[in-house]
DNA sequence: CTGTGTAAATTTACGTGGTAAATTTATTAC
DNA sequence: GTAATAAATTTACCACGTAAATTTACACAG
C-alpha cells in the first residue's frame, strides 16, 4: 500500500501554493503566472499542483476567496471595534479602503468583473456573500438608532456603490493617491446629511 | 516602386478591425479571442494584423480607446441637450446609466482596472481623461448656479464615483435589472440635499 | 527484510496561441 | 517588360495549459 496524503498534507499543499500564487499574482497579474513557475516555487514538478486544485481557475478562484475572507474578516473586526452607528460606519468603511488600498492586488482580483464562471465555485461565492453581509449588515444599526430614514436595504447598497465606486477610481488610476479615502468621506458626510430623517 | 498604404487605408484597416474585435471580446472576451480568429475574421492571414498593430495588447488598447471616447459622446450629447444645472445633472447620470448597461462589455473592457501598462497607450489615457473631464465638468454648472458649495473637483468626483458604484454592483450581478439607476436616484437625491450650501 | 501493489510525482507529449523570420506576391517607376 | 520593394502570406519557434504515460517510493504481507 502506498503513502496517502492526510488531509492536513493537502490543506499545506494548497495553502503554500495559494501563498506564492498571491505573491506572484501581485507581482505580475495572474495571467502573467504560469503554472510551471508555481511549481518551481514550491520545488515540484510542473504537474504536482494538479494533484490538489482541479486547473489554473481554481488556485485563481481559491486566491479570491482567500482575499474575501480575509477583507470580510478585516470589515467585522472594525465594526466590532466601535460603539454607535456612526462610529461604526466611520469604522468600517476607513477599513474597507484601508484594505483595498494596502491589498490592491488582492481587491483587483476580488472585485473583477471580468471573471468569468464564478458560480461553479461556491466557497467563492460563500466568501463574496460573507464580505457582502458585513458591508451591508452594519446599516442597519444606524437605523435602529433613528440616525436614517428610508429602506435600509437601498442605503446599504447606496453605501457600498459609494465606497466600491470611490476605490475603484482610485484603482483605475482615475484619481491621485489618497483620493479614494477623501472622495468617500466627501460623500459619507453628505450621505449623513442627506439622509436625515426630519427633511 | 510598390504600393504603398495610403493613411486612409491603414485607417480603415484599423477601424474594421477594431470593430470586429469589439464585437468578438464582447461575446468572448478578449482572453478567450485570437489573433487568428481576429485576422479571419476579415479575411486576411494570421499576421497581417501586425503591419498595423504593434500586438493583440495594442488591439485591446484601441477597442478600449474607442470605448472611451464613445461614452464621452454620449455624455456630452446629454449635457448640451439639457438646461440648467439640476436637469443637466439627470441628463448626465442617465445617459451614463444607459451607455453602461447597453454596452456593458465596452463599459467593462474600459474600467477593467486589471488592464496592465495602460500608460504606454497616450491615446488611450487622453481618451479616459477625456470622460472624466466631462464626467466632472458639468458639476460647475451646478456651482455656478449657487445649488452646492464645497470643492467642484472634488463634488464631481463623488458623483462620478457613486454612480459608477451603482452601474457595476448591477453589472456584477448583485442589482436586479435596472437596480443601478434606483440606487443611483438615491444617491442623487441625497447628495443635492446634503450638499445644499446653508447647511 | 524483501517483494509487491498503488497513490503520488514526474516525465513526456500534444494542441493552441502569440509572433519572429523567411518567403511570396503584387504594384509601380523606369 | 523588368527591377525594386512594400505588403501579405507562409513557415517556424517557443511558451503555455494540461492529458497521458511512466517512474518513484512508501505501506503492508510474508
Amino acid at each position: 500500500m502506498p503513502r496517502v496524503l492526510s488531509d492536513t498534507d493537502v490543506a499545506d499543499f494548497r495553502e503554500r501554493l495559494c501563498e506564492a500564487a498571491e505573491r506572484l499574482f501581485a507581482e505580475r497579474g495572474p495571467d502573467a503566472v504560469t503554472m510551471r513557475q508555481l511549481a518551481a516555487e514550491l520545488g515540484v514538478s510542473p504537474m504536482t499542483p494538479y494533484r490538489y486544485f482541479e486547473d489554473k481557475d481554481d488556485i485563481l478562484a481559491a486566491v479570491r476567496t482567500n482575499g474575501f475572507n480575509r477583507f470580510a474578516e478585516a470589515l467585522e473586526t472594525a465594526r466590532e471595534s466601535a460603539a454607535g452607528a456612526r462610529a461604526i460606519g466611520t469604522a468600517v468603511g476607513e477599513a474597507y479602503i484601508t484594505f483595498a488600498l494596502e491589498h490592491p492586488h488582492s481587491y483587483k482580483l476580488m472585485f473583477d468583473f471580468n471573471q468569468p464562471h464564478v458560480e461553479q465555485y461556491p466557497d467563492l461565492v460563500a466568501a463574496g456573500q460573507r464580505a457582502q453581509k458585513t458591508m451591508t449588515g452594519y446599516i442597519e444599526d444606524a437605523f435602529a438608532e433613528g440616525l436614517m430614514s428610508g429602506d435600509p436595504m437601498q442605503i446599504g447598497l447606496m453605501n457600498w456603490a459609494a465606497i466600491h465606486g470611490a476605490v475603484i477610481l482610485e484603482l483605475s488610476g482615475m484619481l491621485p493617491p489618497g483620493g479614494a479615502r477623501m472622495i468617500y468621506r466627501g460623500l459619507d458626510d453628505a450621505l449623513i446629511r442627506g439622509l436625515r430623517p426630519q427633511d
